[in-house]
DNA sequence: CTTGACCTTCCCACGATGGGAAGCCCCATG
DNA sequence: CATGGGGCTTCCCATCGTGGGAAGGTCAAG
């Protein structure tokens, strides 16, 4: 099996299985006398296990570590357990960044009226540094310079 | 006011203050006759804007747009709007991707009985490639092999 | 034998940030 | 005035995972 093959059966692509190789992820592929890799069924499988990994959204080096414990015959399941849940944590850590980042945003975007006048909430608040805003619940006070054309910001 | 200062002032860091300039996010800022930049109430407002811009999680590029329209006094907020609602469609995106990361390997982790034992769902479904997993709904059967200590996975 | 598709290695790029080296500048203290 | 420490300058490198591309070798079909 050539590395196109493997790269099609795995759905990791050829770059990626070189890389892989090049950081010890994956061991190294057996060559043909011309130098291409050659990979077997059983290549192919560690190559499904990294990409599934990956969509996980795990990095190399946790999948390192499973992909280690997936080859020992003697691991014990609370050995994975642990590095999945460690995973899950900071999944959630950066969800619940993004959700804040995404609320704040959010609430900007609904205080701004968005036509052609350039009064404008969200760059009031990008200019103020956010202080206003989440002092007290979203927007601070209740449009009120709403049919000012001219008080714009920079 | 020193690069050290504007630093402090706006919580950007010097590294990145001068990465900024010289990919023309921030306009070039004065310079002593030593060669020492020199940066006013103004620089560190235009600091602080994109500091929070970041903090929103809001990539360079979009970051440019949006100081473009901050400093032109002819801007309408619906385009504004339309950028920042643009960056809250893409937070959400990334928010769901995760989501279901988080979730499916939850669901993995909640199968596994994390104890001294190989057997471990975990591995299986990144070994089959999380096919028999998400076909029904999180583990495929009942843990059945349970007590058998030998069924391992690669 | 030619041609086109594939393989090889090597370098570069991204996006945003930090680290660090080599060298100059400024200020304060002795 | 000299010296030292800290701040400034530029430049290079690293991250992390991925893709692009060049230059060259190989393989299989026509």
């Amino acid at each position: 099996m050539n590395i196109g093959q493997a790269s099609a059966a795995s759905g990791v692509s050829a770059k990626m299985i070189r890389y892989y190789e090049g950081i010890g992820l994956i061991p190294m592929a057996g060559r043909t006398e011309a130098g291409y890799r050659v990979y077997t069924a059983a290549d192919v499988n560690t190559l499904r296990f990294v990409r599934r990994a990956r969509d996980l959204g795990m990095p190399i080096e946790r999948i390192r570590l499973l992909v280690g414990l997936w080859q020992d015959r003697a691991r014990s399941s609370g050995d994975v357990k642990r590095i999945a849940l460690e995973h899950v944590s900071e999944l959630r850590t950066k969800i619940a960044e993004l959700t804040a980042m995404c609320e704040a945003l959010e609430g900007l975007a609904h205080a701004c009226h968005g036509d052609h006048r350039p009064d404008c909430p969200i760059l009031e608040d990008l200019e103020a540094g956010g202080r206003q805003a989440r002092t007290r619940a979203g927007r601070r006070r209740r449009v009120d310079a709403d049919q000012g054309v001219s008080s714009e910001a920079a």
